[in-house]
RNA sequence: GGCCCGUUCGUCUAACGGCUAGGACGCCAGGUUUUCAUCCUGGUAAUAGGGGUUCGAUUCCCCUACGGGCUACCA
């Protein structure tokens, strides 16, 4: 009896999705794919003290760009919802009560002041770490260590309370972790949790059991993160009666240099992305930058952040989603952390620009030109700029495409440059006027014979040609400049380079 | 501090006890190119340390070191 695999991808509204996150979404699109399964997203604003206005979205424009759309949840609908937790509010109670009359969880009345007071406590006398556990609880007030009548009176008050789960002092948790294995965990190194909070909401693992058990989820691909408390999640399942569903805890995304998990500032501060979309935080203002502002193809992007952490096993290194999906496995995915590596994204960027047409960019590039140009003359000029871009807007950068230079470059003036040079170009000027076929190749074969006829060299002739009609001392080849600029302007900027540089040295 | 997880070239990784530890990025050198880039060829560089188990350990076990995660009425 195999039930259909369901994923999900839970994210908190709690600012951009930062790119680990992308990674994790990715993972669990990937399984479900290729078990021909579903995948949900479900939004965890059980806190809403954290909430930020437009992460959601952000969230789900995000994994858009990447091609990784979920095909059930927030913003997508099905037959599970609501899938924003806080929508589900009404649903968790119920759940919390029958733990409490199976005797798995009690009220603790106990304020934030009070712990707090206890672990500052604990940490004066050089134990750091105090814990809410089996042995502080009998001495803190909660309805295990309270009579009824007082429990009673406090509820009838309306004091706040917490929900806790109440652990064995001494037993073994264990479950088999698809990534990592066996993992072993005795409950005297766990505390007794908050399942429910005093403002009514569910705290992350009681919302997470319930709403991924409500949800029918049959993989939990998580980041490692959430390792510590996988055990917790394990006895809430086993005390609410339900099977778990298997549990994959994913390795962390490093930074590149030095250790430590990937954060914002490190994108910051080495000067890459660490969002995939541009993200305004609305409170400061500040801009964070994204991979698809960059430049970055998203089908470069998810490439990328598919490898760092998983690989197929063969040399092969390039994979459309499609193909992803195809080679993806969870017994492929490495038990340590990555770090990030920016010079590999560029390389992963280039091998797509390279793989796309001239016209493909092309159309990529219009919305963002600020002139007019025809299409086939754009695509022209990609076609030719590609083979040395490692970003789409690099297409651009050589503005001698559109217009007429202004200046030319004054290193090769000065090394190429020679008493008779103004002769040889106003010959090879006119012999380009007599070409009727002004192709690339009739170009060459015509620029390539006078050389030959004049006894001169290469070097002695087109730098001096490439610096007259582009301004420039390097780029794509002259012959293939020539044809897409045409016969009529190569002829014009050859006399007008001509006529300014000869100025300038009288 | 406690608990958990991890550790192969600088980086991402392959090698599910058995060849000179392979590939990719980066870097360096040579070639091609008018030039830059591309491209081609070559080079650089790793099993954290110590014990076991074994005929044989990158691989299995233990210890140490190092790294990371968690340790909230945050997720």
């Amino acid at each position: 009896m195999s039930s259909k695999v369901r994923v999900r991808f839970a994210p908190s509204p709690t600012g951009p999705l930062h790119m680990g996150g992308v990674r994790t979404a990715l993972y669990n699109y990937l399984f479900a794919k290729k078990h021909q399964g579903d995948f949900i997203l479900r939004v965890e604003d059980t806190d809403q003290t954290r909430f930020v206005p437009g992460a959601e979205d952000y969230i789900i424009e995000s994994l858009k760009w990447c091609g990784i759309e979920p095909n059930e949840g927030q913003g997508y609908g099905g037959d599970f919802g609501p899938y924003k937790q806080s929508e589900r509010k009404h649903l968790y109670r119920q759940y919390v009560d029958q733990l409490i009359e199976s005797g798995h969880a009690y009220y603790a009345f106990d304020t934030a002041e009070e712990l707090n007071e206890q672990r500052e406590l604990a940490k004066s006398q050089g134990k750091a770490g105090w814990q809410y556990n089996s042995i502080t609880r009998q001495y803190l007030k909660n309805s295990l260590s309270l009579s009824a009548d007082e429990i009673k009176q406090k509820l009838d008050e309306g004091e706040p309370y917490v929900i806790r789960i109440k652990l064995p002092r001494n037993e073994e948790v264990r479950f088999y972790d698809e990534i990592r294995g066996w993992v072993v965990v005795n409950t005297a190194n766990m505390d007794d949790k908050v399942l429910y909070k005093s403002d009514g909401m569910p705290t992350y693992h009681m919302a997470n059991i319930v709403d991924d058990h409500l949800m029918e989820i049959t993989h939990v691909i998580r980041g490692e993160e959430w390792l510590p408390s996988a055990p917790l999640h394990i006895l809430l399942y086993q005390y609410l009666g339900w099977e778990a569903p298997k549990l994959a805890h994913l390795p962390l995304i490093l930074k590149p240099d030095g250790n430590g998990k990937l954060s914002k500032r490190d994108g910051d501060r080495l000067g890459f992305p660490v969002f995939p979309l541009e993200w305004k935080d609305p409170k400061t203002g500040d801009i964070s930058s994204g991979y698809r502002e960059k430049g970055y193809f998203p089908e470069a992007f998810v490439n990328m952040l598919a490898f760092l952490g998983w690989n197929p096993g063969t040399p092969q290194e390039i994979f459309s989603l499609d193909g992803l999906v195809e080679a993806f496995s969870l017994e492929r995915v490495g038990k340590s952390g990555s770090k990030f590596d920016p010079e590999k994204t560029k390389w992963y960027n280039q091998q797509y620009l390279r793989e796309k047409s001239g016209e493909e960019l092309a159309q990529l590039l219009k919305p963002s030109l600020s002139f007019d140009v025809s299409d086939e003359f754009l695509a022209g000029v990609c076609e030719l700029m590609k083979e040395r871009a490692l970003f789409i807007q690099e297409m651009l950068e050589d503005d001698y495409f559109f217009e007429a230079p202004q200046a030319y470059d004054e290193k090769t003036i000065k090394k190429k440059w020679k008493d008779q040079t103004p002769e040889i170009i106003t010959e090879l000027t006119s012999r380009y006027e007599q070409l009727e076929d002004f192709s690339a190749k009739k170009i060459e074969e015509t620029f390539k014979s006078f050389l030959a006829e004049k006894e001169l060299g290469m070097g002695a002739v087109l730098p001096n040609f490439r610096v007259l009609v582009t301004g420039k001392g390097m780029g794509p080849s002259m012959f293939q400049i020539s044809e897409l600029l045409g016969k009529e302007e190569v002829i014009n900027r050859l006399k007008t380079g001509l006529e300014r540089l000869e100025k300038q040295k009288a």
